[in-house]
RNA sequence: GGUGUGGUAGUUCAGCUGGUUAGAAUGCCUGCCUGUCACGCAGGAGGUCGCGGGUUCGAGUCCCGUCCAUACCGCCA
């Protein structure tokens, strides 16, 4: 028996108690006579104490000790003389009887603590020694607690987890995707699935009406921070329900989640805040509600007074930053240059200053005091308020006004990760059109419907139509989203047409669905939550990589195991692929 | 594909306007130390300044290219 006990449980009623710890050298305080060890795993540290009541031979395998060696030690309970108030197991030292070396280990090249010395890409290299550390051993720690209340939530209601293939079809929609050769069939491949959306609409056919399945997911796409190659949805579908019932039960298991993971009770129902709303009052499909600070629609109010800018543009809107009329010049400046940044695209940024003073603008030329005064009227502001405006095409207009929307919320705090606002955004629209490709396509999948009374204008307007879609948004995370589904093959072909797909291309990409509709397609309806996400939205991390074991880098790779990676030639002939240069 | 930031000791970083032998902290090694827990004290080893080219009497420092990391834009139905 390797060990009796864990580094992190014993206590004071433990004492005197013969153990046996087994784990990691965390560190060696060597005073002459005496060596205190600090053994760590999984579950906490415990301190050693090889002393005079050791034998000779413990004491000189003590001295012999390095960080992160494997031990196994033996020894009785002791009360300390000197407590670590600090540590849990800080009453209490094991007087060592018996030390052995399990395994020998090198210097690691980061220091293993809360507050590793290591950078990011040597902690990837060795994400084994990364692992070892309290926060991301927290983090997986946070994720498996959260897979496990989604399962028992799940089945709670009757939901089944089904697997489904990831060896699939590739379509051409949406992004790319990962391709496997087939050896069996020369010339063929497989895809990895973005998302299992048709076997758990084809699941809901054959009669599994509540379905779920906490599944791998590929795209491949460029990374970010809250984007992997390779990801985990939580992947759900039902039958015989419409948006609301999805809502409902997705709602109950979102407010189950922050009870039973985090402590946090939301008492009130989500918000739902329809698309157009979104993009009209926040500039953004995932709005963050933690604060306020929506924007103001001024552009009517503001014309006519020959200020060039303002006259010319689309749209104009306004922003009030609270308490902010303090703001030096300097810091506006620095606002100006932030909004001009080509990410953020503003040309350029107009304040209004609201103090004891009076009112003061950048655009005092062209308006009186009273003019701007009921403009801060208009816009709720108060003295000691900024007030920040954009103006220009509107889309630009609304994007950029986001942007500067989340700083300003970052620059005053209103963005405290401890604080969660939810909300569903419904009514999306069914269709977007690309400039590029002059066609449209599908905003969430071709497979969503149109609500009914907007199906009318599928072919006279398809810009117009509203679709049954909706996501769940937290903080200004898009954690999940889904939709009802179509379910009558006419509708569905109707759909790929307006898609721009022929009808042989329909019928060969997606023929297997519109077949199974054929045989009794029940009404059916899902969403999916990005598992990853949600987990760093718990923790309150921006970046996912933090709660995945072993993720990709910015580039893809695993610069761990190296990958990917070149091929043996011989692979290549037997797969029949010929590759036109090889890297290296 | 693009933009920003960074790359100097095992590690995290400093290194000014180009100028002697490139520094600090930490880690590592050696010695001392009976209550440490960021142990302490004394000593020591440790560098292709990412790589290639250029400017210069002289480059860690300036210029060009390139590679790597990272955040973002494009992209992500």
């Amino acid at each position: 028996m390797y060990r009796t006990n864990t580094c992190g449980e014993l206590r004071l009623e433990n004492l005197s108690q013969q153990v046996t710890l087994a784990g990691w050298v965390q560190k060696v305080r060597n005073l002459g006579a005496m060596t205190f060890i600090d053994l760590r795993d999984r579950y906490g540290i415990t301190q050693l104490v090889v002393d005079d009541n050791s034998p000779e031979e413990c004491k000189q395998i003590a001295q012999s000790l390095g960080r992160e060696y494997v031990v196994q030690a033996t020894g009785t309970v002791l009360e300390r003389s000197s407590k670590n108030p600090k540590m849990p197991t800080g009453d209490i030292e094991i007087g060592v009887s018996a030390l052995k070396v399990l395994n020998a280990a090198d210097t690691p090249p980061f220091t293993i603590e809360d507050n590793s010395d290591g950078g990011d890409d040597l902690r990837m290299r060795y994400r084994y020694l990364d692992l070892r550390r309290n926060p991301l051993k927290n983090a997986l720690m946070l994720r498996h607690r959260m897979a496990q209340v989604t399962r028992n939530f799940l089945d709670g209601e009757n939901f089944m987890e089904i697997e489904t293939p990831y060896m699939i079809n590739s379509t051409p929609e949406g992004a790319r995707d990962f391709l496997v050769p087939s050896r069996l069939n020369p010339g063929k491949f497989y895809a990895l699935p973005q998302s299992p959306q048709t076997f758990k609409q084809l699941l809901m056919v054959a009669g599994y009406d509540r379905y779920f399945q906490i599944v791998r997911c590929f795209r491949d796409e460029d990374l970010r921070a809250d984007r992997q190659p390779e990801f985990t949805q939580i992947d759900c579908e039902m039958s015989f329900v419409e948006q609301e019932d999805v809502l409902n039960v997705f709602e109950r298991f979102a407010k189950t989640l922050f009870k039973e993971v985090l402590g946090v009770e939301i008492a009130y129902d989500f918000p739902r805040m329809p698309w157009s709303v979104a993009m009209e009052k926040y500039g953004s499909d995932k709005p963050d509600i933690r604060f306020g600070m929506e924007f103001n629609d001024i552009t009517a109010d503001v014309k006519g007074k020959d200020f060039v800018v303002f006259d010319s543009a689309e749209y104009v809107g306004a922003i009030v930053a609270e308490g902010c009329a303090g703001y030096t010049r300097k810091q506006i400046d620095g606002l100006t240059d932030f909004v001009k940044r080509p990410q953020v695209g503003a040309k350029g940024l107009v304040w209004v200053r609201i103090d004891e003073a009076g009112i003061k603008s950048s655009i005092d030329k062209f308006y009186t005091p009273e003019e701007l005064a009921a403009l801060a009227n208009k816009c709720g502001a108060k003295s000691g308020d900024l007030i920040l405006i954009l103006a220009g095409a509107k889309k630009q207009t609304l994007s950029a006004l986001n942007v500067l929307r989340l700083e300003m919320g970052d620059r005053l705090g209103l963005r405290d990760p401890k604080k969660f606002a939810p909300l569903w955004v419904v009514d999306f629209p069914l269709l977007e059109w690309d400039e590029e490709t002059q066609r449209f396509y599908a905003m969430h999948h071709p497979f969503t419907s149109p609500k009914p009374e907007d199906e009318q204008y599928m072919e006279s307007d398809p810009g117009r139509v509203r679709a049954n879609a909706y996501d769940f948004v937290c903080n200004g995370v898009e954690v999940g989203g889904g939709s009802v589904r179509i379910f009558d093959r006419e509708l569905q072909q109707k759909m790929f047409r307006l898609l721009g797909f022929t009808a042989e291309q329909a019928e060969a990409q997606f023929g297997f669905l519109m077949n199974a509709f054929r045989y009794g397609a029940p009404p059916h309806a899902g969403i999916a939550f990005g598992f990853d996400r949600f987990c760093s939205l718990f923790g309150g991390s921006d970046s996912i990589r933090d709660y995945i074991a072993f993720p990709k880098n910015n580039q893809g790779r695993d610069v761990m195991v190296d990958s990917p990676t070149t091929i043996d030639p011989a692979q290549l002939v037997e797969l029949g692929i010929e590759l036109k240069e090889v890297a290296e």
